[in-house]
DNA sequence: TACCTTCTAGTCATTCTGACTATAAGGCGG
DNA sequence: CCGCCTTATAGTCAGAATGACTAGAAGGTA
């Protein structure tokens, strides 16, 4: 159904339109620089609106899924990644958000692990950019991936969403990259890590990471229950 | 139209209805005990389905508002309350949350002054209730109101958000009494005073409140900038 | 072997926090 | 008017948390 042609007499007809969107974010290696980045996968429109500028993946809401059934299907469909964390961001639903129809837009955001990460199957169209240095891109996208930063940064200075980033095993250095990637500033080494020691579900485990050029760190293990985080309203209505 | 026939292929095929609901919360004198408690203003319903148990306001998106906006519409027209903090809660898209027709709920909660409460029209459909003591509610509302709560803690441990429930001059004590009402739990004055003292935005004035039986307390008033507290991603595209 | 790196433990001063004591300043009952 | 009640308000003190910093440990590299 192309809606493109509506004029405004038709448009404020129309019931808006329901769609799911994600803002999926991953830690990756960044060649300029020495410590690795918050990325974010996009897709390419195809179509107008906003053909060929790059978009949040998303679709319409299927009539017998959850909202977060839908975020994660449609983030699977486009992607192929599996988010270790799922979470609403917010409901978009400004007049003007698209030229044609409106439409509000409900979106998720999520979070992979490196080794999920390095899977993700890139495509003419489907491609990792940093996070910190869009252009413009379709629609509001550019309001909505700040504010997933900005959520971002307020749970990680909270809780145990660190390890949504990182593998099974870790060295506290990487947890503190995490930090200063999501947060944008250096920490100083030896406090964060007395800060870590300090908190439960951290546990050291009694490897250490080889092949690194001066003395090898201890792995630690996150032992916390990621089933017990906050979600949100839990899965009964969300 | 009315969808309560509609069997479950039937319902397949409709799009979800959208719909925006508010919770409202207010600080209102209790009579059973010496403090006020939390309150919220609920409505009945006056058809199928849950007809005759309390909701919480709403209706439907109209299609030239913002979700905002029509919140704030809606709220208005049902309680003839303006509040002083509208923000958005959650967006609930269940596939169960209405037995007849899917609907997905962007749901904001609201924060109203004791003097707005006070003028808030009570009828026989609309009543107010103490927020930690609600029967069952029509559709998943008691869900939404727990995690309104759940929200509205949170916010007041960080933020300025308590003076949305105050008056413009306050005691430093009141202040305590929204804390302690909010979070369930008392404060030690004279620690929670040497906190308030601390922080900026709060100014004594040379007034000091009559007429009670004891040492007259002084008088604040709340000079930060509601309009720079955090409200979701402001207004362009919520 | 000398030197580089990061890892790791620890010190020290400052700030924050919770529990507590004490005085101030009103109203109230006698 | 006086003693007693309540809450307001200031201050003390010990322990926890935080930020800046020092120093040795343990590897690799030239």
């Amino acid at each position: 159904m192309n809606m493109s042609s509506a004029n405004v007499s038709e448009r404020a007809q129309q019931p808006p339109a329901l769609a799911i969107s994600t803002v999926i974010f991953a830690l990756r290696p960044d060649s300029e620089r020495t410590r690795p980045t918050l990325w974010l996968p996009l897709v390419r429109r195809t179509r107008q609106p906003f053909r060929d500028l790059w978009a949040l993946p998303g679709g319409p809401l299927s009539a017998t899924e959850s909202l977060q059934d839908a975020a994660a299907r449609n983030l699977q469909e486009t992607t192929g990644l599996q988010p270790s964390y799922l979470e609403q961001l917010y409901a978009f639903g400004g007049l003007d958000r698209s030229p044609s129809q409106r439409v509000v837009s409900i979106v998720y955001w999520a979070l992979v692990k490196p080794d999920e990460a390095a899977l993700a199957r890139e495509t003419e169209n489907v491609r990792w950019f940093r996070a910190d240095r869009l252009d413009k891109l379709a629609f509001d996208h550019n309001l909505i991936v700040d504010y997933g930063l900005w959520r971002l940064r307020n749970k990680v200075e909270y809780g145990s969403i660190a390890y949504d980033l990182l593998g099974d095993r870790f060295t506290l250095a990487q947890v503190r990259e995490v930090y200063e990637a999501v947060l944008g500033r250096t920490l100083d080494p030896a406090n964060f890590r007395r800060h870590l020691r300090a908190t439960p579900d951290i546990e050291a485990t009694d490897e250490y990471l080889q092949g690194v050029r001066h003395r090898p760190p201890r792995l630690y293990r996150y032992t916390g229950a990621a089933a017990q985080r906050n979600n949100g309203p839990l899965s009964q209505s969300g």
